[in-house]
DNA sequence: TATTGTTATACTCTATAACTATA
DNA sequence: TATAGTTATAGAGTATAACAATA
């Protein structure tokens, strides 16, 4: 009745989003939303064409930037679980892009390498995040874009306070 | 051995991140590592103490701001499949913080509804998550954080162009 | 006794298809 | 035929405990 075209009304339009209210103020709730995008960014541009995972390209883009990295570094800068870089490590050596390699001066640890099929991998990921980016500045101005990535670097440095007990001296 | 200190290394300090090569300039990966810090946040003011999950808090909020509000619109704002917010809506009537009304001008939607004791709940979790906005000002300047909020929403306003087929138009 | 890594398990989050009831 | 909502299922992401090997 107040449909003014002949398609369906989801495909035109899109209704505003609701007042935030208390939720304005929330950084956390910004950094959710802002992530989607960026995951779908992500999605249509490296994922799905690569088949890669976003946190196995983040660790693609580590060794390359690294060369041969202790396991326990890697998991430490993606801020994954043990178990959680075990698993991605099985995946991608199954898939020859990288191997294990045990560490002669502490047989505990190990470093991980890049095989030459994913060295390629890797630079053909960093290849094609580039027009991810540049898709990006159809929102933000490179200038923003500079400032917005200093400011999430000086959010995820923050360590929360430990709680302070009695015994540590 | 080059060991400083008595108690084990990991209470003590950590190492630096590794080299992000190109991740430096990938903005999502940003995104990412910086959401660990504001859901680290969240758990420890909001969702640990009032036992509430990150989209139901946010459910919350926007029911306040809002008032009785489509189901339709909430899905929309907060970016939530539909089988995600019927099933949240089924566990948050079920503890009485809100109910499902019918739209009488159109009896396929329905408005939800805060009771009196979700209203409450809603209230002291828009209290509690103002210190946890105040311990983010430990890492950001308020200009800081104002100007990171501005560029998220930004960011979280992109939407994908679509595919540009002929039929369109 | 602490650290690195693995295995196993469970829970949350998200995506999708199939369905209903209404329009 | 399209829309609002529900149910069911599967996958990915994350957290934790128990364990083995090494220091």
């Amino acid at each position: 009745m107040a449909d003014a075209g002949a398609e369906p009304r989801a495909a035109r339009e899109r209704d505003p989003d609701l007042s935030f209210g208390a939720l304005q103020e929330v950084l956390g709730f910004h950094v959710t939303l802002a992530s989607i995008v960026t995951v779908g960014l992500f999605e249509r541009h490296v994922g799905e064409p690569l088949g890669l995972r976003k946190a196995e390209y983040s660790l693609l883009m580590l060794l390359l930037a690294n060369g041969p990295t202790p396991a326990k570094r890697l998991a430490q800068t993606l801020r994954l679980s043990a178990p959680q870089l075990t698993m991605m490590i099985d995946r991608l050596q199954d898939a020859h892009w990288l191997r294990r390699e045990r560490n002669p001066a502490d047989r505990r640890s190990q470093f991980v390498v890049l095989t030459r099929e994913g060295d390629a991998l890797a630079r053909r990921a960093a290849a094609v995040s580039k027009p991810m980016e540049r898709e990006l500045l159809q929102c933000l101005s490179p200038a923003e874009r500079a400032i917005l990535i200093e400011l999430l670097m000086k959010v995820a440095a923050y360590r929360q306070p430990q709680p302070v007990d009695a015994e540590a001296s």
